[in-house]
RNA sequence: GGGCGCUUAGCUCAGCUGGUUCAGAGCACCUGCCUUACAAGCAGGGGGUCACUGGUUCGAAUCCAGUAGCGCCCA
């Protein structure tokens, strides 16, 4: 019986069911000892920080459809989920709830602590999961993992452990960035370099032997407490004699050195710079160099500590730097400020602008680590896409900076680095040593956590088991496609692979899919102060999740930002509603439910033009969407899929086969509706991986019995042989037909509902004339045209008045006494012959050209001077037309 | 300073290997329609020197070089 079904697509009465359904059997799980080829996706897992974003919802839809579909073609299919602690961006953000009520992490015990962390991670960790089901996706969610699972801790310690013993770990005091807020180390990749508006304060340090004073200009005043040095270069003819000599540091009435060193710019500021070993990398090296005192001035929260004086002791470094200029200022030995412009650095998570500090942290040595991930991303066994991407990660790798690893946080893995009390004992270990093997003194380890991304960057393999030699491993990987933003391309992407090749001896995925940033409508970042953050879930509860991959699919250009706005999904909320009509209005032909459970061999039906058509339109579209599957390019996939259904399949094939199934007999009304279900059911799965919800719940009202279940339906494989090259190209004339013809009817204002009657003329050769002598195509015309009679006449006959068009060289006349306005008829005609001479000439000139007649190919020729025949007896017949107006 | 990307209709973007997909789509706009799937819709229409300047070519939105503007990354 005709299934009926709502007039508007509600997706809240589909969604909810259909995830549930898909749990209920089993369809997310992966079978590690499955005999099918694998495809493999681990997520990048999201932070347990907050919640998800509409990053989030790019990045998960886009995976989801790389594993619907491979999961469609036969694949044994894994989707390992799971997500981050994250550790400073969580530590952060529990910090700062706590702040609100007047504590800090050190008004708790350390496992006090982490456990309110524990807390805050859990139930976001929960939040964000359920989001990823709202959204659809087919995650294998018996795999879950979360990086401070046992497991993933195991990992953690075991390849540090490793990488100590091989002398790739060591420990090093050297200057790193400190957050102050956080008071942690931070790596390279954690620090965001801004433009900022600041001054250059010029100093005159006095000489110690009274001869005058030397000038360097500094853009931290404060850290000159800290001073052990003046630097010049030896090349400088200014200061070249000074070298070796003194000055008196002021304020700290320090003796300090005059030292020759190259790094030395002679065009910044003065020529002469003031060393400060331990409060910047560059004077850090200088300091390394020449043996300089390296005094610390700072206390970790920075405020200024003893070292830098009793002016400032204990005072914040911004309140520091006003005391000492102005003290400065009242030794005279300020002699100028300017306006300066430069850049500085600012921890990624707390936005302070971080300190170059000196400290003692733990690294890793990246470069015997790099050499071999460089070459596999070379030679092409990783791939990029876009591949332009391989450039910037060959750029940091070739140019790539020992790791700092160690945090001064509370929350994360343990550096599992252990230290004697008593002795100089010290090493990494994978259990907790009892006491020192040494001296059997008591232990103790390390206070310090490991950087997030020193977990994250075993993903693919910690999560699957790693270092046991686990079943799932051995099925499973190396996995097939990462997802990601290149925003952590050397975070994480280049890190994975790094980790990869020295654990597991093989590289982490094949291919490496790059996404876009989601922007707003001005092009600015996403963010919670700016208010322009919309919420996934606000958004599936508006439009439904299925419009809104669906149409973030459409707006996300390959390789580029997206610009995001609410009113771009409406274009995605649209399509459901339309392909929804689509499939209500052939559900509610279907009187006959036996027609369900036929399997269609197009090739046996006796098919009509507009049949062959579709079916034609289907493989295509089938072909094209598989292709740009494969090329990543899923914007195009979603086009060429809206395209068909919109186009092809609603505004022709439905409107065509009306007639059929409304009129006609039932064994023609069957074939009609045969090819309409076989049709829609087809384009349901190539639409499924983009929108599995709706497709599901309509598929499930038109598949037989015995068929499965959409989302583990075997992708469509078309051997659609029905017919010649010749269809398209009738059917279009057919369109270009019923186009034109209703072009008039609108132009010259005809009543939507008048019938009108219609004269052909034409020779025998013409394709339209051919056409619309055939019966059932005439049938087309006269019904989207609404036209009551065709009439084929001779040479002679023409009506008057009549409005006329031409199609490929046959008139059209439609007789219509009273009807037609002969001004706007004249008009009308005189436009078009305009059209046509411009055309006209521009092919002459054309073919005129002796160079692109000898030169161009033969077959591009032809085609120019086919088309300019027939421009040119368009032409001549809509003249004789005008002239009988005139 | 080095690298990468972008510039096509009012807006957001397609346009692959240079020529019948070549100037396109969606939104917005104009006209007419509640036509028994859909007004979240149907039919029709207007609208662009393809950033600029050169070059290659019979032929350039497309390839090359340069210029300008915007954005991102690295130092």
């Amino acid at each position: 019986m005709a299934v009926q079904l709502e007039k508007v697509y509600d997706p809240k009465h589909v969604e909810s069911r259909w995830y549930a359904y898909w749990l209920e059997k089993n369809y997310f799980h992966a079978d590690n000892k499955s005999l099918k080829k694998p495809f493999v996706i681990v997520i990048p897992p999201p932070n347990v920080t907050g919640i998800l974003h509409l990053g989030h919802v790019l990045n998960n839809t886009l995976q989801d459809i790389l594993v619907r579909y491979a999961r469609m073609n036969g694949f044994e299919t894994l989707w390992l989920p799971g997500s981050d602690h994250a550790g400073i961006a969580t530590q952060n953000v529990v910090e700062k709830n706590l702040r609100k009520a007047g504590k800090t992490r050190y008004d708790y015990k350390r496992d006090a602590f982490v456990n309110i962390v524990w807390d805050w991670a859990n139930k976001h960790k929960s939040i964000i999961l359920s989001q990823l089901r709202k959204i659809g996706c087919s995650c294998d969610w018996e795999r879950e993992r979360f990086t401070l699972d046992k497991g993933l801790s195991d990992a953690v310690r075991q390849v540090f452990v490793n990488l100590y013993q091989k002398g790739l770990i060591y420990r090093g005091r050297k200057i790193i960035n400190w957050c102050p807020v956080s008071q942690t180390a931070l790596s390279d990749e954690e620090v965001i370099h801004k433009e900022s508006r600041g001054h250059l304060w010029y100093f005159n340090y006095p000489l110690a032997d009274g001869t005058g004073h030397l000038t360097v200009a500094t853009t931290r005043p404060e850290t000159m407490l800290g001073d052990t040095a003046v630097a010049v270069n030896p090349k400088d003819e200014r200061f070249k004699n000074l070298i070796g000599k003194n000055v008196v540091l002021p304020i700290m009435n320090r003796i300090i050195p005059i030292v020759g060193d190259d790094f030395v710019d002679l065009e910044f500021g003065t020529g002469a710079v003031k060393v400060t070993p331990a409060h910047d990398p560059n004077d850090f090296e200088i300091g390394e160099r020449h043996g300089l005192e390296k005094i610390n001035i700072m206390n970790p929260d920075a405020t200024m500590n003893a070292a830098a004086g009793p002016l400032v002791d204990g005072k914040d470094r911004f309140e520091a730097r006003k005391i000492v200029v102005a003290e400065m200022e009242r030794l005279g030995l300020l002699e100028k400020i300017e306006d300066y412009t430069h850049s500085v650095g600012f921890s990624e998570r707390a936005g302070v602008m971080v300190e170059p500090y000196l400290s003692d942290q733990w690294f890793v040595k990246m470069q015997p680590l790099a050499e071999p991930a460089i070459r596999v991303v070379d030679e092409g066994k990783i791939k990029f896409h876009p591949g332009r991407w391989v450039k910037t990660y060959d750029h940091w790798m070739n140019n790539v900076r020992d790791w700092c690893i160690s945090r001064q946080l509370w929350w994360g893995h343990r550096v599992p680095v252990f230290y004697c009390t008593r002795c100089e004992w010290t090493d990494a270990l994978t259990e907790d040593p009892t006491s020192c093997p040494q001296c059997g003194g008591t232990v103790y380890q390390d206070p310090d956590v490991l950087d997030t991304w020193f977990s994250s960057w075993l993903w693919p393999f910690s999560t699957m088991g790693w270092p046991e030699k686990t079943v799932d491993l051995k099925a499973f990987f190396p996995t097939n496609t990462l997802v990601t933003a290149p925003d952590i391309i050397f975070f994480w992407v280049a890190r994975m692979i790094m980790a990869s090749l020295e654990f597991m001896g093989d590289i982490p995925f094949t291919d490496v899919y790059y996404t876009g940033l989601i922007r707003d409508m001005k092009g600015r970042k996403m963010s919670k102060s700016l208010g322009n953050s919309p919420d996934p879930l606000e958004l599936v509860e508006k439009y439904g999740a299925d419009a809104l991959r669906y149409g973030i699919m459409l707006i996300a250009p390959q390789g580029q930002d997206i610009l995001f706005s609410e009113e771009r999904l409406e274009a995605g909320r649209n399509f459901m509603n339309k392909i929804w009509n689509a499939s209500r209005f052939i559900l509610m032909n279907i009187d006959d439910d036996s027609i369900l459970e036929e399997s269609v061999d197009p090739d046996k039906l006796s098919l009509t033009l507009a049949d062959q058509w579709i079916l034609i339109r289907l493989k295509k579209t089938v072909d094209k969407v598989e292709k740009n599957l494969k090329r990543f390019r899923f914007d195009e996939v979603a086009r060429t899929i809206y395209d068909f259904v919109w186009s092809d399949y609603c505004d022709w094939y439905i409107e065509l086969i009306k007639d059929r199934l409304y009129k006609k007999s039932a064994e023609v009304k069957r074939v009609a509706l045969s090819v309409a279900i076989f049709t829609l059911k087809n384009v349901l799965k190539i639409l499924h991986p983009y929108a599995p919800f709706i497709t599901e719940e309509i598929y499930q009202h038109l598949k037989s019995s015995s068929e499965p279940d959409i989302i583990v339906s075997g992708w469509p494989k078309l051997k659609v042989s029905v017919g010649d090259k010749t269809i398209e190209e009738k059917f279009q004339v057919v369109q270009e037909m019923i186009t034109a013809l209703r072009t008039v009817r609108s132009e010259m204002n005809i009543p939507p509902s008048a019938q009108l009657e219609l004269l052909v003329r034409g020779s025998n050769d013409q394709l339209p004339l051919q056409l619309i002598k055939d019966k059932s195509l005439a049938e087309y015309v006269k019904n989207l045209v609404k036209i009551s009679e065709v009439r084929i006449v001779t040479s002679g006959e023409k009506p008057h008045p009549a409005s006329t068009i031409v199609v490929h060289g046959t008139e059209f006349f439609i007789p219509l006494e009273g009807l037609i306005d002969v001004d706007a008829e004249k008009q009308r005609l005189e436009k078009e012959i305009n059209r046509l001479r411009g055309l006209v000439m521009s092919i002459k000139s054309k073919l005129t050209n002796q160079d692109f007649l000898k030169k161009a190919p033969p077959s591009v020729v032809d085609r120019e001077k086919e088309k300019e025949q027939f421009l040119r007896e368009q032409l001549v017949k809509l003249e004789e037309n005008l002239k009988v107006f005139v």
